[in-house]
DNA sequence: GGCAATATCAGTCTTAAGACTGAGAAGAAA
DNA sequence: TTTCTTCTCAGTCTTAAGACTGATATTGCC
């Protein structure tokens, strides 16, 4: 029996998700979580063998619980659970230790499927999503050295969003003067004028 | 028994949300679709009791899907099911014909309680919709009558492109007290607090 | 003619933004 | 250990933004 965690803040695709999968006889869900924190505290506490994780989840990211559940437990496979257009997490999902990525699109028997292979020891990456990865890799790789800090594009996003300075501040727990500095960086890195130049960037770059 | 089907494109979710239903005894689910295109063709074939809709899909939203269903098969009652981000489709989605309209951060066993209900006779809004749907009426009652002026949707359009009040004035050959002036009125009329809002309104809006 | 909507612009005033300089703390990497 | 990066924050200074009030010209409508 392969013993498998199921994390996501959707009750709907967790519940379906856990009864899809008590339908095949090799997999045993033993446990579920509807937040990265929580998750990551019952990997490391009953040590599953394939966690499923959604990436994007309310409170607290499918990365840093991706991390997370790495450090307590390495031997665990964690796979990615992701919708069409977050595919720029790819890297820092691997980054963070994630051994498969699968988009929700794929077929239900694609997951059961990942689970047996990452069981076995081979990874899945969705097609889609390595195709684009090649594609952006030498932009990336020029991009990233004088690319934004995770911090940054945090801050970056919270603009895209119209917040304020203040409103970023009380968001973030952090001084209005630490944000104007983030903000400059970024305007700087990005090579525009205002906030609104970024906000605008934001969307046409579809970061949102 | 209640026969439901169920349509949506992430087939993870749409064979988890039916193995969830199946364990139900009222509950019988006669079919299923990945679109809403062949949803609304199976719908109208088959007449279930109730139909689980998602909202968003990439082939045909759940909004015409339903408004098809509609045509075909009045009786139906239709449950919107949708992310947490896109309640401004509340109102197209209730005039399209649907019936209840949950968000998929719901509890499974809600999702089963709101079918019950339907098929009852008893709508289901979350709350949290609902309550900006209370808040967005009157706003939007407003605005259709005086929404922007020509003059204003072509400054509107300028700030959604990134560019400053001095820009914009010269752009259109007038003074940045104008602009000002047009700027104030814009955000006031869509009650917004700043241009960067105002660019992302333009955004999501896709005015750009 | 009178009326309402629109577009134009002035003046004043307050504040959020952003640039620039400098600097301390923590963590990772060499 | 030293070095580098990142994140944090302070202080100062300049300017663009935006609110508010008020005014004039034009257009179309009743």
């Amino acid at each position: 029996m392969i013993r498998v965690m199921v994390i996501d803040d959707h009750d709907v695709v967790r519940k379906g998700l856990i009864a899809y999968l008590q339908t095949d006889e090799e997999i045993d869900v033993i446990g579920e979580a509807s937040s990265g924190y929580e998750g990551a505290t019952l990997v490391i506490r009953d040590k599953p063998d394939v966690v499923l994780m959604d990436l994007k989840m309310e409170n607290g990211s499918g990365i840093d619980a991706t991390a997370d559940i790495m450090k307590g437990h390495q031997a665990c496979k964690v796979i990615i659970l992701t919708s069409f257009y977050d595919d720029e997490m790819l890297f820092p999902a691997l980054e963070a230790g994630a051994y498969s990525y699968l988009l929700k699109t794929a077929k239900a028997d694609d997951i059961v499927s990942a689970i047996k292979k990452a069981y076995e020891g081979e990874r899945v990456i969705e097609p889609k999503v390595a195709s684009r990865m090649m594609e952006g890799y030498h932009k990336k790789e020029a991009e990233r050295h004088d690319s934004l800090t995770d911090r940054e594009m945090e801050v970056l996003l919270l603009i895209g969003h119209g917040m304020t300075n203040q409103e970023i501040s009380e968001k973030l727990y952090i001084g209005i003067k630490t944000v104007k500095t983030h903000v400059s960086n970024i305007l700087s890195k990005l090579d525009l004028n205002d906030r609104t130049q970024a906000a605008v960037y934001v969307h046409q770059q579809k970061l949102l």
